[in-house]
DNA sequence: ATTATCTATAGATCTATAGATAATGC
DNA sequence: ATTATCTATAGATCTATAGATAATGC
């Protein structure tokens, strides 16, 4: 008997039929990336992902839903491997600069889901699934455990959601103009302004990430 | 014989020319601000903009030439609106974070112009018309002047731009969610991460601008 | 005479569907 | 038998241009 993870289609029909959605996916990354998604016709997105024209309708309603579909989907897989990095210091203010060094770390990894992130902007911090609603729930238990002091943690997610998209978006301008070294700093400023002191912001920003 | 700015339209010909121009780029403004703009045909657009269906190919090549040219002027006539407000404290580290706070109240005033420049993103700190290249020279003039320390100042334009976008893209979406103090808070932070001491960036950002 | 505007339309897309084909599951 | 895939295409756009019209400038 075949092990059977319970999320993982069973079927060699279901298998196929994940595989042709995958490859649409796989697709409107690319475009995404590249910035041709405005522009591109279904033919031109079935013929990359070579599939059938008709497929397409098997998967998604239109264009729209394709392409919101591979933005979450990667937004998703970002936020997974944050969990994979999950810190156990126990301290929210910890978990929260390390998500942030982590993020802008595997996005100068990853050029093509930073360029998908740095075109979907703030559409990060609203996407159920993704960065904002972790970064939110870390400054909150921060917060409530006394460790930080944040007038408007609504405010504080945004503006962590601004740093990195600013990290990535120079980046994605000129790789040599940003380094690690750069995301730490931004880090330890952000720590500061949501009234971490000095030596504590220092301290957790420079941590080493093994 | 009429008054005659030189860079002003002479005839009435030129005039009425330039008035056409303006309903499209208009009618742009408004579909950019709604988020219709990249599913509008362009009988939709001159319909909007009361003008015949030809018109448009007589000042527009293709339909993204006219989306650019209208965010262009969105970002062109802020910059202007900024250099009304001009400071002649002779301080650059003053001229950044008042530019930055009026920046974000003149965005809470107008709605439509906060949409297209929040749509974009980070856009706004590339045209050379724009905001970025004001930060960048105001932010390095007072590094020349030994008023701040800057390690990255490509990054530190960078993150003037991410926290404004944060301001308004939380404030587009809930208004009542951000208030003026919001916007003095994320001034001084920034001040503060630019290397001013406490005392001076809680002055400066604080400071009363009638 | 010149020039911007307008209307009308040819031709080029592009989308969504219908119906045929191929492969698996029972 | 069921179901996903594929090809082919009808119908609905939509763009770019041609040519007529209207208004100014000289």
């Amino acid at each position: 008997m075949a092990t059977d993870r319970s999320d993982a289609p069973v079927s060699r029909v279901q298998r196929r039929k994940a595989q042709t959605r995958q490859a649409l996916l796989d697709a409107a990354r690319t475009l995404l990336a590249d910035g041709n998604a405005s522009t591109a016709s279904i033919a031109e997105i079935t013929s990359a992902a070579d599939v059938g024209f008709g497929s397409f309708y098997n998967h998604f309603d239109d264009k729209p839903a394709l392409f919101a579909a591979a933005v979450e989907q990667v937004l998703e897989q970002w936020g997974d491997l944050m969990d994979t990095f999950g810190d156990e210091s126990g301290d929210p203010a910890q978990t929260f600069v390390t998500s942030f060094r982590m993020s802008a770390r595997v996005a100068f990894m990853h050029r093509q889901e930073a360029e998908i992130i740095a075109r979907s902007g703030f559409g990060l911090l609203d996407s159920a699934t993704g960065l904002g609603p972790r970064a939110l729930r870390d400054l909150t238990a921060a917060v409530d455990a006394g460790r930080l002091t944040i007038p408007n943690i609504e405010l504080a997610t945004a503006v962590t959601g601004g740093n990195l998209l600013a990290l990535i978006h120079l980046w994605l301008k000129d790789e040599t103009s940003v380094a690690e070294a750069d995301i730490d700093y931004c880090a330890e400023q952000l720590l500061i302004g949501f009234g971490a002191d000095a030596e504590t912001a220092k301290r957790l920003a420079y941590l080493d990430l093994s």
